[in-house]
DNA sequence: TTCTTCTTGCAACTTAGTTGCATTCGGTGT
DNA sequence: ACACCGAATGCAACTAAGTTGCAAGAAGAA
């Protein structure tokens, strides 16, 4: 992802102007074949062109804001950035390796959640029902099975 | 949760003595009607005894190691602590309030998930699929109502 | 150009958790 | 009672990830 999406475009919808630094965020994001973390967009950036990770920050909250770019909590302490589900991008679920800390998007009909019981049953306002899959990725179990231990 | 589980029991069983402060944090999350933060169980327990956070942070890890309890991460930036799944508590999902940051353990049944598709397809290894609710409380959606603004 | 607003950088701060090391506690053996 | 040893705790310092205040710079509008 992403090579169907207008990043200028996405951006002039909102009534955001379509900065170089928004424009490099949001390549960084898109480009990735899953969701990113700040910490890793921040890295990427400063190998082109130097950017403070403070700018990044403030960046990626603004594209959130304007439901641009989703974030979204890994299994450690730091949030992931991936593109916001739209007309080209259906939602999906994630997957999470405990190893490397990686995440991938899954395909969007790998796995069906039935929530009915729960929306007929609870009491406060359900906004998002996501499916987080745990274990280890294909590449960390392959390289683990060569590593010297 | 939990008055149906022996914490004393449940540590030796794992070859771990049960001292007071193992006992002590066992409790606090075992009483709580949802995961609770670290912050929050330090909170609570130096309310009737001191306790430094360094000693709950490192009994947290012991009994997530351990399989006693369960670590899992909020929609923020910290974790949250229940008793882990066994005979007595069946897996469950949970929901995330946005605005307080609580945790709630939802009803084993209000969901249920297909994943086959999933575990024919990916080339990982899939250890856990959870469920997350996120939404706003009903104690939230309640007391919103009646702030003035 | 001048005025104004948006954007960026920098330093300092905060939150949540971790690490190293010294001290203390709970047994066990004598 | 004593010495001993490993487990448990406390304290200070450190780290990772993110936030805030403020000043300087770039971009638009008039
Ligand atoms: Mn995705
Ligand atoms: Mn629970
Ligand atoms: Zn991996
Ligand atoms: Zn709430």
């Amino acid at each position: 992802m992403c090579h169907r999406c207008d990043y200028e475009t996405l951006l002039e919808e909102n009534g955001l102007n379509a900065g170089r630094n928004r424009m490099r965020v949001l390549e960084v994001i898109g480009d990735n074949e899953g969701p990113v973390s700040a910490t890793e967009i921040h890295r990427r950036l400063i190998r082109s062109d130097p950017i403070n990770r403070v700018t990044v920050y403030r960046i990626l909250d603004l594209l959130v804001e304007n439901g641009i770019v989703e974030r979204i909590s890994g299994e450690g302490r730091s949030f992931y950035y991936g593109l916001a589900a739209n007309e080209n991008h259906r939602p999906h679920p994630h997957f999470y390796c405990r190893r490397c800390g990686g995440v991938q998007c899954l395909s969007p009909g790998s796995l069906t959640v039935d929530s009915e019981p729960l929306l007929q049953t609870f009491s406060g306002r359900v906004e998002t029902v996501a499916v987080r899959v745990v274990g280890i990725c294909a590449h960390c179990t392959t390289s683990v099975q060569g590593k010297i231990s």
